[in-house]
DNA sequence: GTCTATAGTCGGATAGAC
DNA sequence: GTCTATCCGACTATAGAC
């Protein structure tokens, strides 16, 4: 006993992978360094290259166990909406719901932990830089919840659900969510906020739920078009 | 005449600003190297520290002429509204259309020039890195954009615009139209677009107009809230 | 597998001629 | 003000002992 302490390899990738989402997250990858990540994984610079075939090879395996954590998280979430998809009886209402459900639990899941906020924050930063990066979490997981909430967007409005109209509204509400993540920045200036909690997270689904119900009200959209 | 083809120094320092915006919004501070700015812009590479007094002077200089170059692009709808403000007159029917008006102008204004595409990506990218240069873009531009739409919305509702109710509302309502510019990769992947034409923005106009006149028709947002 | 030490590269700022 | 050349610091990857 006692003897050196000292972490298993898998422990070793591990927290290399958290300190990645976290500093690659706030930071960007070339405004990271090795030594940063090997010092708040708790392990040496070296292993970055040893393990990960360097610094690049790390930050995939980020954008890899980005996907994976997120699509556990909404595993439930899916499986609900394509197991009732399968069966074939989605009818308006369910989807109604089903939607809903989905946009609130998204926004539990963007804001509610510290490893959640690090995912968000490494995925906005992967919108910004596309490259090999957003390929891996959009066809990990981005790509596949879009396709499903177009789904949910065209059986409330009776339209096939890959249609460019389809496509476009869902994005637009799919924005009233997102939107709250990649710029809270300007949202936490304007209301003082420092932070998110459970209780700004409920005020927040109000507001979003009141604009995917019903927006504001203004009647037949086709006036304000007539420019 | 034909002597040494020599610019002047203001335009040495208008075409690095050009310069910063696109490759700083496109790869960041870190991800951009000295002399690709100064190859970019025709320039020495020496003149940044002088000019600018290094890399960072650069950069919070290009977040000052992308608010300037913002407002000015966005004075005139501004002003209209503030005029209107001013003489106390705003009624519901107008602030509608301001606040249409104004989305639109701002999808317009996000996409359809190269310069107005490179602004738009140096402001995504500080909303995922707030620092000095968000600073300078929140105190020029977003905050006195945002306390207007809320000014508008609470007209609409007939509430307080400053109250947290209504600036939650506008932000997700923000968030249909800067949606579409901040994920716009995501967009493009799922339309099989490369890029923005003037005829796809007024779809995606039709899609937010949609949202914003009357969401999904879902009826009383509280039975989803009720959880 | 992990560590220390270091090699090798690169990038931003500077010096100084023009 | 602009240019070339260069310095100096910083960073990643590697070598090699344990």
């Amino acid at each position: 006993m006692m003897k050196k302490q000292r972490i298993s390899p898998d422990e070793t990738k591990l927290q290399l992978l958290k300190a990645g989402m976290h500093l690659f997250g706030l930071q960007g990858f070339e405004g990271t360094r090795t030594r940063e990540l090997a010092q708040m994984a708790g392990v040496n610079q070296a292993a970055i290259p040893y393990h990960f075939g360097g610094k690049e090879g790390l930050y995939l395996a980020v954008a890899r166990y980005v996907v994976k954590r997120g699509s556990d998280q909404m595993k439930s979430e899916v499986e609900m909406i394509q197991h009732t998809l399968r069966d074939g009886k989605l009818v308006k209402v369910e989807a109604e719901h089903m939607l809903m459900r989905f946009f609130f639990a998204f926004m539990d899941n963007i804001i509610l932990s510290e490893d959640l906020s690090d995912r968000s924050r490494f995925i906005l930063r992967e919108y910004s830089t596309p490259g090999a990066g957003f390929e891996i979490i959009y066809e990990g997981m981005l790509g596949k919840i879009h396709k499903l909430l177009c789904v949910l967007v065209g059986t409330i409005e009776g339209e096939n659900p890959e249609s460019e109209r389809v496509i476009l509204k869902t994005h637009a509400l799919f924005g009233t969510v997102v939107g709250n993540a990649l710029t809270r920045n300007l949202l936490f200036r304007r209301l003082d906020w420092e932070n998110f909690t459970p209780e700004r997270i409920e005020r927040m689904k109000q507001a979003v739920a009141e604009i995917v119900c019903h927006g504001l009200n203004l009647g037949d959209p086709n006036k304000y078009l007539e420019t």
